[in-house]
DNA sequence: CTGAAAGCGCTTACAG
DNA sequence: CTGAAAGCGCTTACAG
């Protein structure tokens, strides 16, 4: 037997060895350990003599065995579908997320791996974590199929079809194209060029192209305009395409509206609309629609209606937080209206 | 008691469950979810029926604390400093490291809570992770500390003081900051500025911002060069009053270095010489060094050396994978060598 | 090929 | 205030 007195490694100190090393019982370590009932103060002392001698840490995978919140939150996106995931991961993102849950006590993980209905289930079952907020919602989505059939609590962020007792966190798209051509239309525009979604995105799987193409329609209907607009993969190339194609439609357009998932949307809109001489804003505006790390680090800085990626994030995890910790459960449904923010990418005409 | 037809909700299904219905023992159960040994084809179909028929999902916490690898790994991001947060994660670096992990089974997590030492630990004893790869390694880190003491595997993106025996990989600042001045000089260019990491991350805390001055100091010895440069705080204003104030004190610079730890550096000091009425690249030229994804989503595309993120994390993932599954571990030190791209904000001189 | 027994590290009633 | 006992869901030898 070798020495109790190395340091161990590896092989793990319990709450057994605790209990000897203090004379105790292996339940009264566990009490201190849990703050629970009446420990006398003399047994208490020795115990956490004890513990700190040994370097104790109390393994969570058994104690979350018997039950108990695991006190552990998840964000989780889909890798198969980067779309997005560099305009919702942005640091601020992470860090709203991560603070709410700090504020509560709560751990939080980003969970990047592919996951399939049994490992999502696990996560509950095994106690890996109270609840679960997802990203990049599609409109008939698995994750929320399963976890409401289960009954599992989550968050969306972002929407599915069928939003009956469901909880979720949105951007207003719909609404912000109605404003940003409102917005144009206030200073003079008429003939406005759109760069949104994927058509794909669309009819199979987010909300968010569905609902901004809505809001564009009614914008077009409301103030009696034009139609002239490219669905693109929101890369730099395509970006980049799509605008020059537009401009080939109509070289009269005065302004473009842009949908920002990453800062390379606009940048390609801008630099096709360079490559062709047309000065921003003096020849043509440019407004962008999205998070807003992506409007000011642009030459020209664009104006925007944009979001703050700290601030949702942080309310959707506050938001699941809430429903883990409320006795009644009435589902939050929150639409988040953006914020105009006026930089130098736009210009009234005439 | 509730009828045993209606869906079981919540109340976990166990292997017990499955055993009775299957009429057969526990054990016999776990060895047909383990693959283990020789089962009676007979029996395992009627198992896995009932593990079918009452929608079995085992216990992984369950699992492993009987042991055993939970081939699960974690990107550790330390949220106290969010300096370089966004560079690091963006998407492809993400995509890369869950790459990685998917090819070899293993599931990934990134970790955003506020880690404490004792939590660091519980990761491993509770075999809640089988090892981890740590982002953002500081010169004395005490993650580094702790798990080289308790011999816990892990693999830094990045690099401590310390190094010996420690697997890592990381970007080669020190060697780019040798090329970018060589390659600018062969361009016929003698007054370059540099725009770089803050002052106090060089003493403190980062490793890149340190490697990146040595360079320097380096190139500016071999090509005779005088110095101009300023340690800013890398985002979009400093970017920007550093560049004005580097031209205020020389406005005879015909090139910039730009540090990119995120696309807002290059954008400001692009917004900042714009604002002076400079053309990149025809009065000045710029060149990035830093992750690819952000050179280009700028007007003028930035010509750079740099890095890929998918690749450094997946070769980090990997690393850490060889690390756990190879018998000996010798470790593994990598210095990645970053790739020029050239673009549109470099020209040459006269 | 399969079952009874013991145990992983902890917590929760239940008795003292 | 504290300990003996049982159990969380699973796996691993050990016997048949």
């Amino acid at each position: 037997m070798p020495g109790k007195k190395s340091k161990m490694v590896k092989q793990s100190i319990t709450i057994a060895d605790v209990a000897r090393v203090a004379g105790v019982s292996v339940p009264t370590v566990s009490r201190i350990l849990n703050k629970k009932e009446y420990v006398a103060d003399e047994t208490r002392d020795r115990v956490n003599e004890a513990i700190k001698e040994l370097g104790y840490v109390p393994h969570f995978q058994a104690q979350r065995l018997r039950g108990g919140a695991s006190r552990t939150l998840a964000l989780h996106y889909p890798v198969e579908s980067p779309h997005l995931l560099s305009s919702v991961v942005a640091t601020p993102y992470i860090i709203g997320a991560a603070t709410a849950a700090g504020e509560q006590g709560y751990f939080l993980n980003f969970l990047i791996s592919q996951l399939t209905p049994d490992i999502l289930l696990n996560m509950y079952r095994s106690n890996q974590v109270d609840g679960m907020i997802l990203l990049q919602v599609s409109l008939d989505d698995w994750r929320v199929n399963l976890l409401r059939e289960y009954d599992y609590p989550f968050v969306m962020h972002g929407r599915c079809a069928d939003l009956e007792n469901l909880t979720f966190i949105d951007l207003d798209f719909e609404t912000v194209m109605l404003q940003a051509f409102e917005h144009l239309v206030a200073l003079g525009h008429r003939e406005i060029g759109l760069l949104t979604y994927p058509q794909h995105w669309r009819t199979t799987t987010l909300a968010p192209a569905t609902h901004a193409f809505n809001g564009y329609e009614r914008a077009l209907h409301k103030y009696g305009l034009q139609a002239f607009y490219r669905e693109t993969d929101l890369r730099f190339e395509d970006s980049f395409a799509a605008t020059d194609s537009l401009l080939d439609e109509n070289p009269q357009l005065t302004a473009i509206v842009v949908i920002m998932t990453n800062h390379l949307t606009a940048a390609g809109s801008l630099q096709a609309l360079a490559k062709r001489g047309y000065r921003v804003p003096e020849d043509c505006s440019v407004l962008g629609v999205g998070f807003g790390e992506f409007g000011q680090g642009i030459t020209p800085s664009l104006t925007a209606f944009e979001w703050s990626s700290y601030e949702v994030s942080y309310q959707a995890t506050q938001m699941m937080i809430e429903m883990l910790t409320q006795e009644t459960r009435s589902p939050q449904q929150v639409l988040v209206p953006p914020k105009l923010v006026i930089r130098e990418s736009t210009k009234a005409i005439r």
